[in-house]
DNA sequence: GCAAGGTC
């Protein structure tokens, strides 16, 4: 008879790509009972019951219903037990419980992170049975690629990772006393001091986070503009406007911007000195799931909540590696030309993947976080197949992020002139890329706002065509963002 | 009634 072993995912679409690439034909039996799927795939003389959870499901629960502060006991229960809302939980309970008789081994085939191995390790300890978390293995994988989950298969560890789990577990639970507690007791405070009643909620990330909102929002209110003026001109050289800078970026009293303005008012220009300077603009690091997100939001408006939805799907379509990610590196057990390869066969990329294939070494710049457990978000090369508006964005944003992290450094070409008008002195400032090296295929996310110059000589007489002291108000900062506000949290941890 | 982090 052949032995049955259990494979548990985290997720649906998980459990049929792991389903699919573990069976020995890539074609394993599906089945759904009472709306909860599951796959039986053929591995040798293996049946593989292949079953799914849905993200949690187990809960810390309050022990006992009363709602008292302070409160410290509690208990792991199933998800649908602590939360109505979970109710659909029940039956995928119900339905690995039962496809777990009789089988004779169990793989935890859960996202490789602290969740994932939660998630797994609850439900073999709950649902299956003391005994099988002893027996139970732990497949690793970074991506849902065939080639990646054989891998995994073939060299799974042979227990679960027990100091993940138990990371995990405490997590939850100081989670939930911290929580819990500190908003009951605001929610009392408030209450007996006011008599007026509101929940206010408290816990590990919400607190520090509005405390941010708020420590932004009384800069702002608290600051007292003061008056600045700034000395505008403008010259032509050729056919184009040009703005010149006063050496003094804010002027602070009126009548010294006014004097400025009278005396160089329909003067000429003496162009003095002129000077260039190369430098390298590195390039940038592949993603980080914050960095991308940041990115998605400034380049493309999207929020971090929707950009990691679409990057979960391009995930689970095992056209990315696992996003939830803090690295910025490629380890070298990626095989990069094989990515490439892939890339080759998509439209938009063949150039830039070409280029690259061509080159006798491929280094990616590095950045400075690693994760233990993934790499950099990367794509694995497969094709995708027709994408929604936002994942075909974000994959975009993803396979460019990852070329140009292998590609030379761009270099820039500034100049400074300085410009005597009248004994004042002014700059006139350009720059242009003279080498494109990574900006060329990070092109749609790469904007060099530099000014390009015509050809100048030192000696030139640049008559003025005007000048302006245009008063302004210091600024106090701007409101926090999406984007500045993922940059604030993960910086101050 | 309340967290955070999974998933849909």
């Amino acid at each position: 008879m052949t032995e049955r072993v259990l494979v548990v995912c985290e997720k649906p679409t998980a459990a049929s790509r792991v389903a699919q690439a573990l069976d020995d034909d890539g074609a394993p039996e599906s089945f759904s009972e009472r709306g909860v799927p599951y796959h039986v795939a053929r591995r040798g003389k293996l049946d593989l019951i292949v079953v799914s959870a849905l993200g949690h499901l187990f809960f810390v629960a309050q022990k006992g219903g009363k709602w008292t502060y302070p409160i410290f006991d509690y208990e792991w229960v199933p998800s649908h037990v602590a939360d109505k809302k979970m109710a659909r939980t029940r039956r995928f309970v119900e339905v690995i419980g039962k496809l777990s008789l009789g089988v004779g081994g169990y793989v935890s085939a859960c996202d490789y992170d602290m969740e994932g191995s939660l998630i797994g390790y609850m439900i073999l300890r709950h649902v299956c049975g003391e005994e099988s978390v002893a027996k139970a293995r732990r497949m690793r994988f970074s991506t849902l690629t065939d080639r990646d989950l054989n891998h995994a298969w073939d060299e799974m560890s042979d227990s679960l990772d027990f100091p993940l789990i138990e990371a995990g577990r405490i997590r939850h639970e100081v989670d939930w006393l911290f929580g819990i507690n500190l908003t009951r007791a605001l929610t009392l405070a408030v209450k007996n001091a006011t008599g007026f009643y509101k929940v206010l909620s408290v816990g590990r990330v919400q607190g520090p986070t509005l405390n941010f909102i708020k420590e932004r929002e009384v800069e702002i209110q608290t600051f007292v503009p003061t008056p600045f003026w700034l000395i505008k001109a403008e010259v032509r050289l050729g056919r184009k406007k040009f703005a010149l800078e006063h050496e003094a970026s804010r002027i602070h009293s009126d009548s010294k911007a006014e004097k400025i303005v009278a005396e160089c008012e329909g003067k000429e220009g003496d162009l003095k000195e002129l000077e260039t300077a190369r430098t390298e603009l590195p390039p940038l690091p592949p993603f980080s799931l914050g960095d991308l997100q940041r990115e998605a939001y400034y380049k493309l408006r999207y929020s971090p909540r929707t950009t990691l939805r679409a990057a979960e799907r391009l995930y689970l379509g095992a056209l990315i590696s696992y996003p939830r990610t803090s690295s910025q590196r490629l380890p070298p057990s990626i095989d990069l030309r094989r990515i490439l390869e892939g890339l080759r066969e998509q439209k938009g990329y063949a150039d830039f993947a070409s280029r690259l294939l061509g080159k006798s070494s491929l280094r990616p710049w590095q950045g400075k976080k690693d994760d233990p457990a993934h790499p950099a978000i990367h794509p694995t090369g497969k094709k995708p197949g027709r994408l929604e508006k936002v994942d075909a964005r974000v994959y975009d944003l993803i396979c460019r992020r990852f070329m140009a992290s292998l590609e030379r450094s761009a270099v820039r070409e500034s100049t400074r002139a300085t410009v005597d008008v009248n004994g004042h002195v002014f700059h006139l400032k350009g720059s242009r890329l003279v080498e494109e090296g990574w900006t060329e295929v990070y092109g749609p996310y790469f904007r060099d706002n530099g000014v390009v110059l015509p050809a100048l000589k030192i000696g030139r007489k640049i008559p003025i065509r005007k000048v302006e002291a245009p008063r302004r108000l210091t600024r106090p900062p701007p409101r926090l963002n999406p984007g500045s506000l993922l940059a604030l949290m993960e910086r101050e941890g």
